[in-house]
This record gives C-alpha cells, structure tokens and sequence, in this order.
DNA sequence: GCAATAGTGTCTCTGAGACAGTATTAT
DNA sequence: ATAATACTGTCTCAGAGACACTATTGC
C-alpha cells in the first residue's frame, strides 16, 4: 500500500478523543497598587462550576496550532497581540471537568498595564483583575474590587494550573528577563524592583539589585547633574507617572 | 437548568476534536560506552513516516490521565514502572501528522541501565537505544549498532522533541538531582562525574565535581585505609563492576 | 529645614574554577 | 617500577548579600 493509498482509507475516528482547551494566565502588575501581581479571571456564567471563577481559555481549533490558539484566546480577553506567552503545563486528569474528557494547555502571558488599560475587563463585572497574595500555609487568596476569591471558589482545577504558574514564574525571575515583560517600555529602578519583589514575594536589596540589573539596561536620556562633586552621568528628561515629577532615571531595556 | 439536567443535555461532540498521544523520551546511560547518553527509539512499520524512527507513544484513552498514559507507555517499552518521569513540553501544529491532528504531550523518563538489561529493545531489530550525538552546528545524529540516524531519518516533528528535552537535561542536571536517575542504586563518584560530562558535553574538573556532590550523597560501607598519613575515612568493601576489582569507594544518594 | 526616596561605594563571605600534589591500583 | 586513576588541599577570582553613606526631591 503507497502513503497516499494509507492516508485515504485511514478513519480518524476510530478512537474516542479528548477534548483540547487552552488556558490563559494573563498576569500584569499594578502600579497603583505597590505593583502587585494581577491575574485576569472571569466568573462562570454557566454550568459547571457556575458562579465560580475561572481562567480564561477556550478550545483548540483544528485549523490552528496551540500557540495560535493561546495567541487568539489572549486577544479576545485583552485585545492585545505580539505580547510574552510561554506554554506552562498540560493538565489532563480525567476527571477535570465534568462534561467530557478534556485536556488543557497552560499558557502564561505577560503584559504591562499600560498597554491594555481601556480594552481589559475592568468594565465587565464577570472579568476581573485579581491581586495574588499566597498565604503562609500556601494557600491562595485573589482580592479584586468587590470580590474575595479563595481556593473554594475557582473553577476546575484552576487553583492548581495558577499555583504551577505562580512557581514557574518565581523560578523565571531569578534567572530570566520576563520580569522586563511586565514593566512597560520605559521604567525606573525602583519600579523595576517593586515587580521583582511583587513576584518573589520579599524585599530585595537596593545596591544589590542595582548592580545585578543594570548591564541589562540602558538609560533613556541625558541630564545634567547638579552637584558637582558626583560623577557625570546620565539622567532623565523624558517621563513615566511619578518619576517625571521627580528626576528620577528612566530606563529601558537594551 | 440545573447542572445535571445541564449535563445531560450536554453534547460533547458539538465540536471536531483533536487525536492526543503521549511521546514518551527514554533516556539511558551506557556505563559500557563512557556513560554516553542514549535514547530509546522505534523504527516505523506502517505509514506515515514508513521506515524512519520515531520515538515510542501512543494515544491517550479514555479512562487514564497523561501521566498514566505515560507510565503505561513506558512499561510497554521497558517493563517498567516507578521510575522518574517529567512532563516536557506539548507539541500541538497543525499538520505534524499527516493522517489527522495530532497533539502530543512529550514526557521525559530516566532509567539506569541495570534496571532494564533484559527486558529493553535490544532484541527487536525495530527498537534500538541510541548514542545521542550534538555536532558543533546544534544538528542532532543518533548512533547505534548498524544504524546512524540523522536528522531526515526521524519521524514527525521528533527530532524538535528530542532537542527540546536534550536542552531540558542540560539545564535541569545543574540544578537538580535528576543525574542520580541516571545512575544505579550504588556508583562511584567517577561514574557519576561520567554522566554529568555526558549529559553537559564537556569535561569537569574532578575535585571541583566532588566537592560541590558529596554533601548530597552517603558512602556505603568502610574500609580502613593503609596508609597511616591520611586521614581515616569511608572507604568501601562492596562493589559494582571494574570499581569492585580497585578498591574505589561506592556512594549511594543520600 | 526635615523626612523620604533615589542612587553610590565598599566590605565580607561563599562558591566556582583551576591546578598541584598524594595515594592507590593495574601491569 | 611505571603509568593510570582515585582522591585531597588550596589559591584565586567573581558574585551575592549586607550595610553605610551621599544626593536629590517633596513638603
């Protein structure tokens, strides 16, 4: 039998399949808010798991590949494309969601406030940004305006996909640059560290972080200091929020 | 509605739903060879892909998770269970198979070869383990008896897998233990220094290795030393293989 | 001026890398 | 005895952490 022969008498159907979904950890930091670690969720408005919250997410098309999907689900939530996306994890026990059989592909993206500001969910009562904070017991908790989540109240296993993001993502700080993935294009130090220390959950060392980071970056513009008796160096004139009132160094990554 | 009359009304086969497999990376040491790194793979019988190797999986049923999918796989290769397995990566474009989409869940196991000597594929002209060789240009050859494979005698997007989780060895042997795998129950620090070098691809300074592993490993059993001048220490009176015959002090993990 | 925050310099300690040297075994 | 391999000790250098200090800004 030739391939081609093969190919045409082959039956696709011939076992049962799963289900295929991606889901979406759409992580940001919030400027406001001491730069705390944000995850957008949305509340189930139907069954299973009404009333609960859950990822963001949607079945794999047959046409597209699972970054292709992933790529369109984060679209559809923030309007956003070309933003940091990595696959995290595949969870597939069987009995994930009641309906059928369905396995899902993790995928975590990281996008700065700035950039999603007018489209995200923060109209839509069941889309909603929500502070992380991790417990001493390891438990989570999700705060947003209005509505406290505890494990109790996530959909699926969800809480376990945001707990494997949630280490992934501590993991990656330390010796990666995706922390750069959540400032916005032009930033502080001292911004810069408060996402740091948002995501690894403790105070860092000023000089220390200073001096580990700033090869990886570049200033933005120069100005003259006024003191005489500090070397020569660049300072800014252009902006971002506070920093623009005070004189602060704005920088950008190389 | 209520969820169960939801359920019930529920059809799980409103949508074209993808086929999912596990691909399962078995990875090796030859103590015979310089503890060079091999990898278990399978000649293809059938179309697609007719002739070329593949690495060993199959389709995820039903009833079991991806991790039991994967356990399974590996007894049906190997024989056997409780051995280390990690969840790689998930391989998901659109035309990877050309009989239907194919999503695969890549996993990753270590097996020390003592373990498998009997049962494993050396029999089967159709399952050879291979010497895993990286050339200077990142192009992938596998090396066993009769067969050299390059990267256009690979089925599928497997010669991606495989480099994907070659890359994955790399990291993980230097922050992990995952090496230890890899070894018997008992080793000498010369054979453990041996696989490190093989996973990594380059020579170790041997104090440096030793100190940095010690920590983490217990010695057997103790043997006075002859000499009077050195201090009293560990030394072994068991055995496995050549370091029986010397007298090399064997460690286990700790 | 004073408090708060931005930014710099430097000391110490640890751990990685390199290498020299001794002990033991195979022949 | 000699070569090969197991095993140990120590020097150096770079980076992480801690901390003290100066400069600038907001009030």
């Amino acid at each position: 039998m030739t391939e081609t022969e093969f190919l045409r008498q082959y039956d696709p159907d011939r076992y049962e399949k799963p289900a295929v979904t991606v889901d979406m950890l759409i992580f940001t930091v919030n400027p406001e808010r001491d730069y705390s670690l944000e995850l957008l969720m949305i509340e189930r408005g139907g069954h299973p798991y009404l009333g609960k919250w859950a990822l963001p997410g949607g079945f794999v098309e047959m046409n597209e590949s699972l970054e292709e999907a992933a790529a369109r689900e984060l679209k559809e939530e923030t309007g956003l494309s070309d933003i940091y996306m990595e696959q995290l994890f595949t969870f597939g026990d069987v009995d994930r969601d009641p309906r059928m059989r369905v396995i899902s592909v993790a995928y975590m993206a990281l996008v700065s406030k700035d950039k999603l500001h007018p489209v995200a969910g923060d109209d839509a009562a069941n889309v909603k940004w929500f502070t992380i904070k991790t417990q001493e017991d390891d438990s989570l908790i999700l705060l947003a305006k209005g509505v406290t989540l505890t494990e109790e109240s996530i959909a699926f296993d969800h809480e376990k996909v945001i707990k494997t993001a949630l280490q992934r993502l501590r993991n990656k700080v330390e010796y990666t640059d995706i922390a750069f993935e959540l400032a916005g294009e032009k930033f502080t130090l001292t911004q810069l560290q408060s996402i740091y220390e948002a995501i690894l959950g403790r105070k860092l060392h000023k000089s220390n972080f200073r001096r580990g980071i700033v090869d990886r970056l570049e200033k933005t513009e120069e100005k003259e200091t006024k003191s005489s008796n500090r070397p020569a160096c660049m300072y800014r004139k252009k902006d971002i929020g506070k920093a623009k009132q005070r004189g602060d160094q704005v920088w950008v990554r190389c």
